[in-house]
RNA sequence: CCGAGCGUAGUCCAACGGCAGAGACAAAGGACUUAAAAUCCUUCCAGUGCGGGUUCGAAUCCCGCCGCUCGGACCA
């Protein structure tokens, strides 16, 4: 054995020694599924990488300790647009280039000794798995669940594409290239999300081991609300107006109807004195962008058509207007005004003089006309006809129940959540495996004739629209029905269809004739442990729900939920130093440090120095590959889990980086001083061995409870704590001595994988320390003759004593009364309660 | 504006309602060395953002405020 411990001799051996790993095969013991969000294969890992991995790896390597079948797979979510950038900026294939990023970052991940599942890594881009995606789509198909509609979606200026609703945020902007999306009119594929809104929402409180915010997120996008839709009937047009609203206990104060300007029927209703006003205010919205609209400190504007409904409770003519704050793809694009009760209608008819009318008395009957504003809580209905004196919520039932008797309206459920679309224009996706024949319509391509293949030869000139839609030689096909020519779909799958199950394919990942087999999902399925970023909160993990959900329903499953236990890791962070003037960020070579503070290279301008994520444009990335080179894999992984709670963020540090080397070759010196002899067997005593085992059976209690809890850093700071008492132990030989290096070689070993199998070799055992048994806790060897006693008074500590851990209340008492320091502040005191927490403290309550 | 989370030594982080410190980094001093690095030893540092409440006892539970982070925001 070396005296000093050197990486970069044991970890390529380990590494080399783990690529023969045995597959796996189901069997008898309780498996264990450990999954780490798969990758897009960029071409090379960074650091939230490598934290990621870290996590599940040592999950995964504690379990198998633990006797569980362990599966823990990787792949590639290897469709999406960098590929195509990359073919256009440098020649190079979309294929090509994604393999050769693979290559590259699967060499890193086997550097950093993760237990991967080789034999089942899968690329979603390979036909071999594109082909059943290809499948599962037209199962969708089968089910009613894939459909094409026209409609206004939201177009990608900058990737020259169509996004999904969860793929535009807040400002309008995408969420790959941030551009501000633009509305068209496009007839696109969608999957019918909507269907499965009420159980994604219902299944989140079944989702116990999932963090809290997540589900509230989902919750949040799903956005169910319960309310009525009414019809306010209006001249010519039969349905009249309908209106969506959560407050039918206000019917009765509604003044004004509003329609979104895109509706139907404004055209329809307007008079003919009002036209030329209406349509220059549609015209006016519709040049404006999301953002201006949406932006809430403008005034909310709109105009009158002219128009009159009736309101059928109270049989009130009510002016129809058009309004830039009503949306037309919620609820049904027009909405009741009921100022009085309602902060924006409140708003909007102070502005343009609409009558605001009280229905809705406050409980303690504070409320009178003329309103300051609007009031939204519950009350008791007033001016409301029959319904006069009822709560708010019964008023709610009642006026509901009598619009249905009345077929005024009804009840409704209406979510936030939209179908999701998914037709991109791009090449590299999964095609969608549908030909359209001018004799039968839509067509599926049948399931012999999968996987619909990317043509290989394609000329990528630049950005614009797809190069399928201009490869007549590929999309001319005969139509699969009636063998007419027809013509293929040129769309591609938005990227997220493929690691909508790709879970799932890791279960039989070269199975041939299927996606994957039931009795394969039936043994591994669901996922036990999930672990990625927080930014899938929404997107992947409700498009995953979601396909599950259809999957089991077409038979293919047999499980609800396809993660059972989730854990969102947080950023990686590290310095990054800007200009605080003109926000412009230095790479840290052109950044000088003087006495503490910053200044740029060139021209000496002061910067400020902060913790950011890291990222290529602030300049502060860290390269995993360099810390490889300079301390090796096992003082990277463990850093990433040392420094901070996997959830939180981690703030880069050269020197904590440094600090996890040294610990390692701390432990590395305590191993060899045992198996050298070099730290000779001095005699020592019964106690001092029952001391040193209690801390040995201390740390291996809570290092298996810490890595259960996600408590890595804390897991990690009781080794090292057991690596100093053994370090400060007289003896190098005596039996709690020996027990504990066997028990800290093998406490490490998840963390720091080939140091540890390097050490179990040298203490001269054969086996492979990850699938030996994680130490047995000795229950015994935790008890205490003595504990140390904490005596407080009036809950202010007094003293602190060694008493026997057997001794009794009535004796501790005693102990507690015998101290000096006590009686100063007892003497003369009546004792009034003493509280005694057993094994740690006793408080004396005088008075 | 609404919602959630977080504020503990110089820094990162610990602490079933029970001695504020498990662990680490940094700093200082020392040992080793011709010297430096590495290594080892020793030492230093907060009363838990602020104000109240509950309790025998509060970093921990409750209320209000301040600060930071994240998410959602005209969804009728």
């Amino acid at each position: 054995m070396e005296t000093r411990y050197n990486p970069h001799a044991i970890e390529p051996r380990r590494q080399k020694q783990w690529e023969e790993a045995p597959h796996l095969a189901m069997d008898g013991r309780p498996k264990f599924y450990a999954l780490s969000m798969f990758p897009y294969p960029s071409g090379a890992l960074h650091m939230g990488h490598v934290r990621n991995y870290s996590i599940t790896d040592v999950i995964s390597r504690y379990k198998r300790m633990r006797g569980f079948n362990v599966l823990h797979p990787i792949g590639w979510d290897a469709f999406g647009l960098p590929a195509e950038n990359a073919a256009i900026d440098r020649g190079i294939h979309p294929a090509r280039w994604t393999e050769q990023n693979i290559a590259q970052m699967r060499d890193q991940l086997k550097r950093l000794g993760f237990a991967y599942a080789w034999e089942r890594e899968v690329a979603t881009c390979s036909p071999v798995y594109h082909r059943w995606t290809q499948k599962l789509f037209l199962e969708f198909w089968k089910a009613g669940l894939a459909y094409r509609k026209a409609g206004i979606v939201n177009w990608d200026p900058v990737d020259q594409t169509v996004l999904a609703n969860e793929q535009v945020d807040a400002e309008g902007r995408s969420w790959r290239s941030g551009a501000l999306v633009e509305k068209r009119p496009l007839e696109q594929w969608y999957l019918k999300i909507t269907d499965y809104a009420e159980e994604l929402l219902q299944a989140l409180g079944t989702l116990g081991e999932w963090p809290e915010r997540v589900r509230v997120m989902q919750e949040n996008w799903i956005g169910k609300s319960v309310g009525a839709e009414l019809s306010f009937p209006i001249a010519g047009e039969p349905e009249g107006i309908r209106v969506f609203t959560t407050r039918p206990d206000t019917v009765y104060g509604v003044t004004y109807l509003v329609l979104a300007p895109e509706h139907p029927l404004v055209e329809r209703i307007t008079t003919p004195e009002r036209r030329e006003a209406v349509q220059a205010f549609v015209a006016r919205v519709r040049s404006e962008s999301e953002i201006e609209r949406v932006s809430e400190d403008r005034p909310k504007q709109g105009v009158p058509t002219g128009a009159v409904a009736l309101n059928p409770f109270t049989g009130e003519a009510v002016p129809v207007w058009i309004a830039d704050y009503v949306l037309f793809e919620y609820g049904t694009g027009a909405v009741m005004g009921v100022p009085g009760h309602d902060e924006r209608d409140f708003v909007f008819a102070s502005r343009y003089g609409l009558p605001i009318r009280l229905v809705v008395q406050a409980l303690d009957g504070s409320l009178a006309e003329p309103l300051r504003a609007a009031y939204t809580e519950v009350g008791v209905l007033v001016n409301s006809g029959p319904f006069d004196g009822l709560d708010s919520p019964t008023g709610k039932l009642k006026i509901v129940e009598y619009a249905e008797q009345q077929g005024w309206g009804k009840g409704r459920v209406q979510y936030r959540l939209r179908d999701w679309l998914i037709s991109r224009q791009r090449y590299w996706g999964c095609p969608i495996p549908m030909v359209y024949c001018p004799e039968c319509g839509v067509v599926p391509v049948p399931d012999e004739q999968l996987p619909v293949a990317l043509p290989g030869d394609v000329e990528f000139s630049g950005r614009g629209p797809s190069p399928l839609a201009k490869l007549e030689d590929w999309i001319r096909v005969d139509c699969p029905q009636c063998g007419a020519p027809a013509r293929r779909e040129t769309d591609t799958m938005d990227t997220f269809i493929d690691s909508s199950w790709y879970f799932l394919r890791f279960a039989d990942a070269r199975n041939g004739a299927e996606p994957f087999s039931r009795e394969a999902v039936d043994y591994w399925l669901p996922v036990d442990q999930y672990v990625g970023g927080i930014e899938h909160a929404i997107l992947h993990l409700l498009y995953s729900r979601f396909f599950t959900k259809v999957l089991r329903d077409r038979g293919l499953l047999g499980f609800d939920e396809p993660f059972k236990r989730l854990l969102t890791q947080g950023m990686v962070l590290s310095n990054a130093f800007v200009d605080p003037a003109t926000k412009k960020y230095y790479p840290p070579d052109q950044v000088e440090e003087r006495d503490g503070e910053f200044f740029a290279r060139p021209d000496g301008t002061p910067l400020v120095c902060a913790m950011e994520k890291m990222s290529k444009s602030k300049y502060n990335g860290i390269d995993p590959l360099t810390v490889l080179s300079e301390y090796g894999a096992d003082t990277a992984r463990l850093f990433v889990l040392f420094k901070a709670p996997p959830e939180k963020e981690l703030e880069w540090s050269d020197a904590d980086v440094r600090g996890q080397y040294s610990f390692l070759g701390r432990v590395w010196r305590t191993v060899y001083e045992f198996v050298s002899g070099e730290k000779p067997d001095r005699t020592v005593s019964e106690a001092q061995e029952r001391d040193l085992r209690r801390e040995v059976h201390r740390a291996i209690q809570q290092v298996g409870g810490d890595i259960e809890q996600y408590k890595f850093n804390t897991a990690i700071a009781a080794l090292m704590k057991l690596n100093n008492a053994m370090a400060d132990y007289p003896s190098g030989q005596s039996p709690a001595y020996k027990e504990g290096v066997y028990a800290i070689v093998k406490l490490l070993a998840p963390f720091a994988p080939h140091i540890g199998a390097e050490l179990w070799q040298a203490l001269g055992e054969a086996g492979d320390i990850h699938t030996s048994d994680w130490p047995a806790l000795d229950e015994s060897a935790l008890v205490e003759e003595t504990i140390t006693l904490v005596i407080q008074v009036n809950g202010k500590k007094r003293d602190d004593i060694q008493v026997p851990a057997a001794a009794s209340e009535g004796e501790l008492q005693e102990f507690a009364l015998a101290s000096e320091a006590v009686r100063r502040h007892t003497d003369g005191k009546a004792i009034k309660k003493v509280i005694v927490v057993p094994g740690r403290l006793i408080n004396l309550v005088v008075g």
